[in-house]
Order: structure tokens, then sequence, then C-alpha cells
DNA sequence: TGTGCAAACTCAAACGATTGATCGAAAAGG
DNA sequence: CCTTTTCGATCAATCGTTTGAGTTTGCACA
């Protein structure tokens, strides 16, 4: 494009030399001003007088040579990395993915990148080697159980930190979803269709979802006026789901329907119910946390809870963005619960 | 350099304080040695001639202070971020799950960071946009569609960058599987079990992996002796296939087994098979391709082609790691490719 | 005694952007 | 006409590592 005028600190862009990467030097050798001139018409500084025309001369300089500012030295005197982890257990578990669609938004309006790890790659704790140093500058724990150590671990960290959807006895970051609400919802649905004895396959016993759902059945149940159902403990896996449902249907006095805590569970509990011979709705009515688009695939099509889990991703990250990393955040997100009525529920067998 | 036994460069750990970030200066004061020394004990630079002892001191140093190189700093002066991109359309999809483990997993023994995006941050122009110069040292591009006028841009980009499972006219750089193959063993299977009127439920038409396992249905049909049966094209959801199967089934003379590019379009296929009132295995044989847990918990169980997916992640990221920017590859991956079979296929209804 | 040569380190210049401090010139005020 | 502001930019130190090029010390050899 220029050819004259200029001292030749400029980048063979135009050549078909190797691409040269652009600096501020180039854009402002350019433009004929100070680099710090350029750093801070490409930053808005707003403490900057400058004329009309000369921001122009940069603008155009800096559109003319491509220039994108060179992250790690941005970092490197900023000490902010304009990025944030996520960490979840596994990327297979379609719930995670709402999260990080969540978050992922979230970052990108902050310009700020996300980077979600899984316990596959090396672990939490290797996932927290590989961001050492000036990497992130907060991270999203999400559901992930056990690994206590590494909590104390992080609380040493610099960096801002909070656990999604899940707590944990003696740390006083994070947000969780309302699993109680979302439960009571479920065994409403379930009672108001005229069911009496219902049961709850519930997640696994470390975790605090389970946890929280349980407590939403047994006040639903006592609201209701009627006794508690079994209760079984199962893996978020249709694995865990299956056995569970099985043993619910061994039972002397099985029930007639079945909260489940999570969909995952559920998948493997439908499967329990036809080898049983036992048919859904007809004979069980069955309801799970979690809606997913494969629920309406289902056979039959599976109530669900629609829970808000993008929502907490996104929640997550804004709170990354805006909290001190002393401050503490014990939130319960109040966004929309919503139960997703199909055809696995309907009134018990002979009303 | 050092005046007395402590020059006071070392920061205040032990103490109450705000945390200090732990610089090589600080374990330098600490070991008594120069910055360049720890800086290549750190590094294991081989062209180091250090006493054993004095690489203890070093050692001891960078443990007692916690001493963590700093990212940015480095890659500053490295022009190197420690870190690989990968972009998919849509976290919700399993089969981008599964290259996502795999990834992973590569990058990991690389010690390198996987930064993992999605369409719905904002795009891949958005995506790369945040990536900004510098910050990936390398790039995948799962299965995306479409987005051309950035593939010139990623041309002129300095980073090396490989499609997987996705070939393109113009671009001499990818790893892809063996579609052609598992839609071969699949069709082989129907066509074994005794059936004659084997349809296809395509792909998009502009998925290149749905022109792959195309290919590998006419390729066996007419392999063994067949007609070409009906072919519809489907997204790759459960709607789409929901949709085509339909449409399959209103055909004058329906086929009595379909092969189904993909497990997200054979749920919904399924769902029309139930809606039109007939029955897996018995009317309709059904295989599909990609193997996922859930596969053996729909109704029937259904039969797949197991692809090696988490391997098409490690082979991305190892070309990454190996590849000279300049350098093209076109690598057909040859992981085991494996046909399960569960209960949703038999011999046709009548033999 | 000097010379050569390893061994074991130290020096200091990058890498590219940010930002408080500074500076010259023009405008305003007295 | 001289001083003080304000405008519009420039200067230069700094962030923490890396790395090619020294420098010092000790020892062997002639």
């Amino acid at each position: 494009m220029r050819s004259g005028t200029d001292g030749g600190v400029k980048p063979g862009v135009g050549g078909g030399g190797k691409p040269v990467r652009v600096t501020l030097a180039h854009v402002a050798a350019e433009a004929r001003v100070d680099r710090a001139v350029v750093s801070r018409v490409v930053n808005n500084d707003p403490s900057l007088n400058i004329r009309p025309e000369t921001r122009e001369r940069v603008l155009a300089a800096v559109a003319a040579l491509g220039y994108r500012p060179n992250v790690a030295a941005r970092s490197l005197r900023t000490a902010r990395a304009h990025m944030f982890g996520l960490f979840i257990p596994d990327f297979a578990n379609p719930v995670y993915a709402e999260i990080i669609k969540g978050a992922e938004a979230a970052a990108a309006a902050l310009s700020y990148v996300l980077v979600t790890g899984s316990a596959a790659g090396a672990g939490l704790g290797g996932y927290m080697d590989l961001l050492g140093q000036g990497r992130i500058d907060g991270l999203l724990l999400a559901g992930a159980e056990g690994e206590s150590g590494l909590i104390e671990q992080l609380d040493r960290a610099t960096v801002p930190w909070i656990m999604l959807n899940r707590r944990s006895p003696s740390v006083k970051r994070y947000v969780v979803l309302d699993d109680e609400r979302a439960a009571r919802l479920a065994v409403e649905h379930l009672v108001g269709l005229g069911h009496r004895r219902v049961a709850h396959l519930a997640g696994p016993d470390g975790a605090d979802t389970a946890l929280r759902r349980r407590a939403g059945y047994s006040m639903a149940m006592s609201a209701a006026g009627l006794p508690e159902g079994q209760v079984v403990a199962a893996d978020y896996t249709p694995a865990g789901g299956a056995a569970a449902m099985a043993e619910l249907l061994a039972a002397p006095d099985p029930p007639t329907a079945v909260f489940v805590a999570n969909v995952a569970s559920a998948i493997g509990a439908m499967e329990a119910v036809r080898a049983a011979g036992l048919e859904i709705p007809r004979q069980i009515s069955m309801v799970a946390v979690h809606d997913l688009d494969l629920a309406s695939y289902l056979a039959p099509p599976l109530t669900t809870v629609r829970m808000p889990l993008a929502e907490l991703g996104r929640r997550g990250v804004a709170l990354l963005g805006s909290l001190k990393p002393e401050e503490s955040v014990e939130e319960v997100l109040d966004g929309p619960i919503e139960l997703i009525v199909r055809r696995s529920t309907a009134p018990p067998h002979g009303t």
C-alpha cells in the first residue's frame, strides 16, 4: 500500500515473505505517533486527549497492518489473563454441556476466553497445574465430588473460584440451583395425578444435589400428607439408574410413581421397568430432573423438570468477573424451573 | 550482587500479608544464584553445567517458595503459548465429547492446555478473535460446516490448523475417519442378515461425513449385487432423523432395513418408526454410525458402528504438536472400527 | 610462569504492551 | 509581555522469562 516517506519499521505484509508479527511499534511508525498513543487508542483509554485526525491515523494504521495486541505481553504487564477456567467431571454428560454454553456466552460477552477442562485430561490436580501461575483469572468448579485436598490448595491460590451446583461444608463459595424446589415440583405433579406410593430414585450419597433433591422430595411428600416412600441411591448414570429401579420394583409394595433425581439415571430406570415387563406410565409413572432434547425421544417421552443450567454457567462467569478474591458467595439461583409434562406420567392404574 | 544473607527480595510467604507472586528473582535470591541458573534448572536445559549441590539448592528454593513460572512472561519471550484450540459446533453433541476427551488427553501429555470453544460462544469468527495474537499454538476444527470465508483467514494466520472429520475441497489439512468402511460394515451386516431392501438415512448434504458414508453405502450395496435403495438426507439431529424416517416409511415399497448415518438421527428415526406403528427390529432393522453409552438403553438397544473418535482428537493434537505451519496433512485415520450388534437388527420379517 | 581449557556461573538484552511522569507548544489570563 | 493552563502527545520504566554471550575460577599441561 505505501512505499515512500516511511522508515522501514513496517512489516512485509504485502510482499510474499513469511508473516511478520505486527506490533505496537509497527503501527506507531505507520501512524507517525508514539507507541503509547496507539496503546491508548486501542484500549479506549479515557485519560487520553487526542486530536480526532490523529486517532483516525492510528485506527487506519491498525486496520491496514492488521494489528492484534499480543496477549502474552498484555498479560505480563497487566497481570490479567482475560481467561476463565471451568472444570467439569465429564464432557459426555449433557448437563455440563448446558452449563458450558451459558458460561461460554457470558465469557464471550466480557471478551474473556473460557477454557473448559475435564477430569479426563489429568484430573483437577493436573488441570490446575497446567493453568499455572497467571494463566487464568478465575475458576469455576462444576459438580465434581471429592478432591477435597485440592480445595485447600485453591484457597491459597490467588484467583477467585466458585463451585457450581455443589456446596461443600467448609467453603463459602458456591452458586447452586434450587434443587429442592425442582423436586417439590416433580413430586407435586405425581401427587396431583393421584399417586400415593411415590418412591425416590435418588442421586449418589456424596453428591450435594442428591441431598437437596431428596430433601425436596421429603418436604413435598409430607406437605401432601403422604408417608415417605422408598428411597434408593444411584449414580447419575443409566447403569446406576437401572440397578436402583430394579431394587424399587422388587419391593413388596412397589411404588406407582418414581421421582428420579437425574435424567441419566432415568434412562436406565426406564430400561429396568421394561425389563420387568411393566409399562410406563400405565403401571409406573416417572419424572426426572433435567430436561434434555433426548427426553422427548425416549419411549415414552419423559416428563422432566427443566433447570436453568445455562443460567448457572452464565452467573458463575459473571461472578468471577465482579468478585473480589476474598469475597464469599452463597447463592441459590432463582432462574426459571419448569415442569415439562410428556408421556411418562399419568394417573395411577385403577383410578 | 548480594548484601547480607538475604537481600529482602524474598516474598512474605510465611507472614499473614497478601500473597506475593513468587518470581525467578525470588528463587534466585533464596538459592544464591543467578536467575538464569534457576531458569535453566527449571527447564532442564541440557546445555547447563551445574554442580549437583547447586541444583539441589535451586530445587529446594523452588519448592520452599512454591515457585511457578509465569506463563505470560514465558509466552512473551518464547512466542509459544503452550495451548491448543479446538472448535466444535456444539457441546451437547456427545460425538464431540469423545473427540474432546482424546484431544484433552493428548494435550495434557504434551503439557499443553486445550481450550475448546463452540459456536455458542460467538461463532468461529468470535472464537478466533478472542484467541487473538499468540494465544494458541494451533487450532483444531471439528466437524463444522460452512464458515468458508474464515478458512482463508485461517490460512493467513500464523498458527497451524487442521480440520477433524471433515475435508474441504480447497484445503489440504485434515484428518478424517474411515466413514466409508464404517458404512460398508453396517450395510454388510444388514445384507448378511438377509435384507435386500436397505435404505440409507443419510447426513445433511453439506457434510463431508455424509458424503463418505453414503459412498460406503453405495459400494456395499453394489458389492452385494443389490440395487441401491432409497436415500434421504437429514440433519444429524433427532428431529431431522424423525422426518426423514417418516419419508422412507411412506414410500410405496418401504425398506426392511435402514442404515442411519448418525446416532442422533437414529434416535429420531426410532421414534418415527414407533409412531408409524411398526416395530424394530421386527419390521425394520436399524443400524447407525457412532456408538454411545446411550445406545444400549434405547428401546430396543441400538446396533451401532463404533468409530475411534477419541483417537481422532488425540491424533489431531499430536499433529499440531509436530507439524510445521506450512506442511499439509491428508490423513484417513485407521483406528479400530467396530460393529456393535444390539437388538435393533434382525433378519427381515418372513425369512 | 604462562596458556589453554573446562566447569560453573553471571550479564544483560530481548519479547510487546501498559502507564505514570514529563514535555513542548499553543492558548488563556493578568 | 510574562506566567499559568490546557492540549496533545512523548519518554521510559516495568512486567517475569529466556538465552546467547561473556566472566571467573580452578586445574592441567608445557
